[in-house]
DNA sequence: GCCCGTCCTGTACGGTCGTACAAGATACGA
DNA sequence: TCGTATCTTGTACGACCGTACAGGACGGGC
C-alpha cells in the first residue's frame, strides 16, 4: 500500500517546490523525477502533458481566485488586503501565474491553450480591479509595483512563517 | 557603408527589446535574427556565446552598478532614491539581473561562469545595502518587496516616460 | 493456477536550442 | 583587376526538452 497515488502526491510536492524556486519553464520533468527518485517517464505517466502538473497544483487555488475576482469589496484597501492574504496563502504557486504561465509568448497563435490563457485573464482581472478600467500612468506604475512587491515579497521569503510575511506585506503595500 | 557594425547595433537593439519583454532564456537567437531579418548564424557570428549579448547589453551599466554599491549614502532614503533612479534608467535590461541571469540553476557546479555569478553578487550586494548585514524577518520581506516593486514597476511600464515612472516609484517605495 | 490492470522502465522520436564549420557573397585596398 | 578580409549563409552536430510506445515487475480477483 506504499505506492498508490502516494507517488502522485510526492511528485506533486516536489514539483511545487521546484517550480517555486526555479520557475515552471526552467524545471524539467527529469528534475522533478530525480527529486522523487523516479524516471521522467514515470512522472509523465502520472501527469500527462506537463501542463497537468501546473493545473493540478493550481486547481485548489481556483476557487479563491474566482472569489477574489467576483467578490465586491467595501473599498480598495479591503481588496488589497484580500489580495495580500491570497498571495501569501498560495505563495508556493504564485510564481506560476505571475511569470511562467502568463509569459508573453510572442504572437500567440489564436491561443488555443486554455491553460495559460485563463491565468493571463485572471492576472489582468486582478490588475483591473486594482487600477480601474482606464488607469492613468501613475496608477499603472503603482499597481504594477504593488504586484511586484507582492510576488517577490512572497516568493523570496518562503522559509518565513506565513502570518508574519502577511502582516509585513499588508503594512508595506498600504501606500500603493 | 550600410552594414559595418551597424548590424551589430541593430542586433543589440532587437535583443534588448526582446529580452525586456520575454526575458533572456525565453528569447532564442533565431528570434533575434528574425527581428532584424537575418539568420541565427549571423547573430551568432557577431556575438559568439549567447552570453555576450547580455554582457554587451550590460556593460554600459557596469559603472553605475559599481557606483551604486561603492558609494556612501547619507541615509537609507538616499540610497533608495539612487536605486530607483538606476532601475528606471536601465529598465530595458533590468530583467536580466533580476530574473534570468540571476536564476538559481540548481546546485551550480562551483559556478565557473563568471557572467551570471557577477550579476548575482551584485544583486546580493544591493540587498545587503538595503537590508543590512543580518536582517530580521520583517526587514527581509520589506526589502524583497521593494526590489519586486521596482522590477515590475519598471518592466511593465516600458512605454511610459522615464521621469514620470521614476517619480511615481520613488514616492511608492518611500515606506519600504 | 491464471489473467489483467496498474505502475514503472527503457528506448526512441521529433523538436528546439546554442554552436561549429565550410562555402558563398560582398566591399575595399593593392 | 585581382586578392583579401569581412560578413552572411547553409548545413550539420550534440544536448536537452516533452512525448509516445512496447515491454517488464507486481498484486488482487476469477
Amino acid at each position: 500500500m506504499t505506492t498508490a497515488d502516494d507517488t502522485r502526491t510526492r511528485i506533486l510536492a516536489a514539483a511545487r517546490e521546484l517550480f517555486a524556486e526555479r520557475g515552471y519553464a526552467a524545471t524539467s520533468l527529469a528534475d522533478i523525477a530525480a527529486a522523487v527518485g523516479l524516471t521522467k517517464t514515470a512522472v509523465a505517466y502520472h501527469f500527462h502533458p506537463k501542463d497537468r502538473l501546473a493545473a493540478e497544483l493550481l486547481s485548489p487555488v481556483a476557487d479563491d481566485m474566482l472569489a477574489l475576482l467576483g467578490d465586491d469589496y467595501a473599498d480598495r484597501p479591503a481588496f488589497v488586503s484580500a489580495l495580500v492574504s491570497f498571495a501569501v496563502r498560495y505563495r508556493s504557486v504564485i510564481r506560476l501565474f505571475m511569470e511562467d504561465l502568463a509569459g508573453d509568448d510572442a504572437v500567440s497563435p489564436v491561443s488555443p491553450d486554455s491553460e495559460a490563457a485563463a491565468i493571463r485573464t485572471f492576472r489582468d482581472g486582478i490588475f483591473v480591479k486594482l487600477a480601474g478600467e482606464d488607469p492613468d500612468a501613475a496608477t499603472t506604475v503603482r499597481c504594477w509595483a504593488l504586484l511586484g512587491a507582492l510576488q517577490w515579497g512572497v516568493v523570496k521569503t518562503m522559509d518565513l512563517p506565513e502570518d508574519e510575511v502577511e502582516a509585513v506585506l499588508l503594512e508595506a503595500v498600504r501606500t500603493l
